[in-house]
DNA sequence: GCATTGACGAAGG
DNA sequence: CCCTTCGCCAATG
């Protein structure tokens, strides 16, 4: 796996290809996660060896959207399964809509069972 | 350019 | 427990 780190001691933080590269990554990870399954802003920077940059992550969901790429958004919420991104779809209620679709049940803006439907990129990804 | 703002999360009080 | 502070860093004013 490649980690960020790794790109940023090649390509300065401000770099634009370095950014582009993050926004990459964050996109193939976010396509790979299972229908009816979340994770979290944080595993998937975690996953990227960018702990601490999980606010980059949603940056990086939030350009998703005019990339033209399918990009799964909905399947990332907050680390504690909260739909604190809901009101950057189209409409506040697409978000829910999207996961009781995947029979992904949410109540009080919250995943139930976010637990149980965890999928952490660095327990599913690295054993592949 | 500097200050503020977040789809975050950990640590401290 | 809950609330605040802090680190993070691209984007915005």
């Amino acid at each position: 796996m490649k980690s960020l780190k790794t790109e940023k001691a090649k390509l300065p933080a401000t770099s634009k290809a370095a950014q582009f590269n993050f926004y990459q990554d964050v996109w193939s990870i976010t396509k790979k996660i299972p229908r009816g399954r979340v994770t979290s802003y944080g595993a998937i920077a975690n996953y990227l060896g960018a702990k601490s940059s999980a606010r980059l992550v949603g940056w990086a969901l939030n350009m998703s959207h005019h990339s033209g790429e399918k990009v799964p958004a909905h399947r990332v919420v907050n680390r504690n399964g909260m739909l604190s991104g809901k009101m950057h779809f189209a409409t506040p209620t697409l978000m829910e809509e999207l996961l009781l679709r995947e029979k992904t049940l949410v109540q009080n803006n919250k995943v139930m069972d976010f637990e149980k439907k965890f999928w952490d990129p660095m327990i599913e990804l690295s054993l592949g």
